[in-house]
DNA sequence: GTGGTCTAGACCACT
DNA sequence: GTGGTCTAGACCACG
């Protein structure tokens, strides 16, 4: 498992920012299906978080699928076949996107224009 | 002028509300250089907003340039050239898709699924 | 007499702009005593101004006595000797750095730096 | 961390009279890197003085640099370099006295006249 | 009439 | 507990 990285400055609630690195990971195969993630208290002690954040975290991951706790035995990434995950790839994708779209036509941005800030935001930038 | 729709369900701030719709209507051309803005009280009054939130959004929008706001007379929409509103709105577009099209790289999604999606949602949506 | 300069944008009221400037004026020897001033609303159409915000003028420079008005006349420069002049003069400078001052003395900036920096704005800067 | 003086009467607004002196006090030093400021509550309370007039004040103090404010934990000094600080009071002292040194310039006013009148200052009033 | 400021009290989300 | 936001009503200075 990588690491993950958290900062208290960002607007963005802790608890999202863990939320959403690890549905990365785990869409983005780094997390495998069946991994066992260490315990809340563990997790929260090594990103000094509060254990309230992580066990909020779980909690929405769970709701999504993405986890499952067994009571006295740990919390284990789900089994997803590779189906699932790409569907779920693609509506996430399709999620981040949507606003922003909605967002450019209010503005009369055209199709094309979108489409040359993304080709040149996805090569020039890390 | 537009109306403007504020809705006070939504978790984002309504002076951001405010503020992305009066951009957009500015970048889009719907609002004219040197447009006379209501007054923040009858602003305020048709929103059903507080005149301390519309306060605030004219704030931002003149620490952007949008805006000149003149002491007891009123306050104006900014006389921008064509060539910066231009740039305003590149820039806009770039800083709406910038963390998006990172979030995508960190999920593993090519360049070519991503432009997929958009000309997609581009399409259909309304 | 020379033009004077106003700015709608300043958050420094007309009157306080306007009262300034004849101020430096009469202080530097530009208007000379017994000088006729235009009339209120010959001055107001001038400088697109309301007719009230010069008559405030005129009030607050014949309170510190350097205007005074015969009615049916006209306003007048009042005559000043020198010596008053170089007093009001010296007294001005006084007021206008007595505030700096103190504020430098609570950020615990030398006399010597301040010295350096008065020094610097007076020989770089238009 | 000394206390802070706050006038009503004056025609400073509140914010602005806070912003003044809390900057006052990280550039003399009395405000160390780090420091945790009271809340916002409790700061209002203290100075009795509305909870958003000290929030609007950390806004522009976070806009300059000189706060960070993380959500739900409180509101600490921003960490700057003795090098960055001699560089921001250099900054305000110039912003000081930059409009009056012309002010000055358009009177007629002597170099030499201001330096008198700035020793005179800076040594015999308090 | 305009903008500029302020208060007191309230609700919410995050930790 | 913290910050983030909002309202309703008020006072002031300016034009």
């Amino acid at each position: 498992m990588k690491n993950f990285f958290i900062s208290n400055m960002s607007d963005i609630p802790i608890y999202q920012q863990l939320y959403d690195q690890i549905v990365a990971q785990i869409l983005s195969g780094e997390l495998k299906s069946g991994t066992n993630l260490p315990s809340i208290r563990t997790m929260a002690k090594e990103l000094r978080v509060s254990v309230i954040t992580i066990k909020k975290t779980w909690e929405e991951l769970e709701k999504s699928g993405y986890l499952r706790t067994i009571s006295g035995k740990g919390t284990y990434i789900s089994t997803l076949t590779d189906k699932t995950l790409e569907k779920k790839k693609y509506d996430l994708v399709r999620e981040i996107f949507s606003k922003d779209v909605l967002q450019c036509k209010s503005l009369d941005i055209s199709k094309e224009e979108i489409l040359e800030v993304i080709e040149d935001l996805y090569n020039n930038k890390k």
